[in-house]
DNA sequence: CGGGACGTTGACGGTCGTCAAAATTAGTGG
DNA sequence: CCACTAATTTTGACGACCGTCAACGTCCCG
């Protein structure tokens, strides 16, 4: 029991700068610690939460890889975005207390839940919070501002080089390589997150090897010229 | 003085129950009154807000018409929504105190301006404000979910027959016809909203009315067959 | 070793973007 | 009010990009 204590601290996580308010008071810390009532491990393939399943709590992932999917009515789907450590899934949620889409598990991953109406609770007495909490919020309508902008009005390998560029700039921002990232997700997956066929996906990685680009080994890429994906995705302001 | 204070009150404002919470008590009101800090009327094709800008305000739209649009720094640009009367503008400026798009009057509107400090500060005492502006923002992050669900699997007819069904709806809700409906913007917003140049929203337009799903005089539309619209969005679900 | 999931490559066609011109509307000044 | 220019929209012809279909290659795991 002590050990479970310990364990769901945020105040001791070190993941905590990237999913949490900084400059705490101590008594603050205390009251942030309260957020998380429980780890919650999710297996490869498995389903942190579902469409429709009635919405109580958000997740702040603590390691592994989650992917975001609609699956709308007539069968189409997306996926909507992919999320890793310190990042908060749930968030389509608050509207209708009802999930709008599924998180699944890329990795074998594990997160913090988070009871919403304890977060509402606390951040109205933790200014902080109640701040951070929006911001979270607010970042993640940007970012899908960011999506949008790539569907409507990108090409096939403007958008891979963007994701890439996405990706490697995150994993970066959590201490890994700057030019070399393991994919979590299938190319099928990034072709539905893109908005394009897995044939076109494949053909484009192609086509970044043969311009010695970046290197793929199945799932393990290393980025050769990141500049070069740079000018892909912003084609030279020239003027 | 007197007028403006009467003005400004949301508690005798008639989009009250598109903007704000409901169920008060007249104390939690008296609260809610003070949100509002002015009111501000933009001229069509005026600028509400700028990329760039400091982030200060949400604004709630009280009449008129807006679209938002990125401007990305290499020239690439897209309307990213087109807001009408109850709806909040602004929420992209909240994780990093600017605005990351502009807001532009499509017709002459008014809106409410609300200082983002005073909501913090007042959703913390009145808790059904909290409650409600956490739903806006949800609700904006799955309305964006549905615009990358349009943009990323949808072909052009699907697209524009989803647009329409979807403005056609919101206008109900405000008290306007289920059938017919003024586009605000031009061919080219569409365009760029729904990520298709404009000769294809025109062709798509074109085809519509050779089918007889709609009318189109300029931007007057008068829409013949709901379901018929219905059915080129959701391919009939057959099995 | 063999089956299945996943990924790659090729050939072909459709959708939609591009370029160009015409048509319609809006806006301006006389 | 009308003439004239600018802006927006429509339509057509053509081609590029990417989706579709199909076959093949690779990796993983029992």
């Amino acid at each position: 029991m002590k050990l479970q204590t310990i364990k769901v601290a945020c105040s001791n996580c070190n993941m905590r700068e990237l999913c949490m308010p900084v400059g705490l008071s101590n008594d603050e810390l205390d009251r942030i610690d309260d957020l998380v009532t429980a780890r919650r491990k999710v297996k490869r393939g498995d389903v942190l939460f579902h469409s429709g399943e009635q919405f109580t709590n958000l997740f702040a992932i603590r390691t592994g890889f989650f992917k975001t999917c609609i699956n709308s009515e007539d069968g189409r789907g997306q996926v909507t975005g992919f999320q890793m450590a310190g990042e908060i899934v749930g968030l389509d949620g608050i509207v209708n207390d009802t999930h709008t889409c599924d998180a699944v598990a890329l990795e074998d991953a594990e997160v913090c839940v988070m009871p919403f109406d304890r977060i509402e609770e606390i951040s109205r007495e933790v200014n902080s919070l109640q701040r951070h909490v929006h911001k979270i919020m607010s970042r993640e309508i940007v970012r899908e501002h960011g999506v949008i902008l790539l569907l409507g009005s990108m090409r096939a390998e403007e958008r891979l080089a963007a994701f890439l560029l996405n990706l490697v700039q995150r994993l970066h921002a959590r201490g890994f390589s700057q030019s070399e990232l393991i994919l979590r997700m299938s190319r099928e997956e990034i072709g539905s997150y893109l908005g394009m066929k897995i044939e076109t996906v494949s053909r484009t990685f192609s086509k970044f090897v043969e311009e010695n680009i970046v290197e793929v080994k199945q799932r393990h890429v290393r980025i050769l010229n990141t500049d070069a994906l740079k000018d892909i995705v912003n084609p030279k302001a020239c003027d």
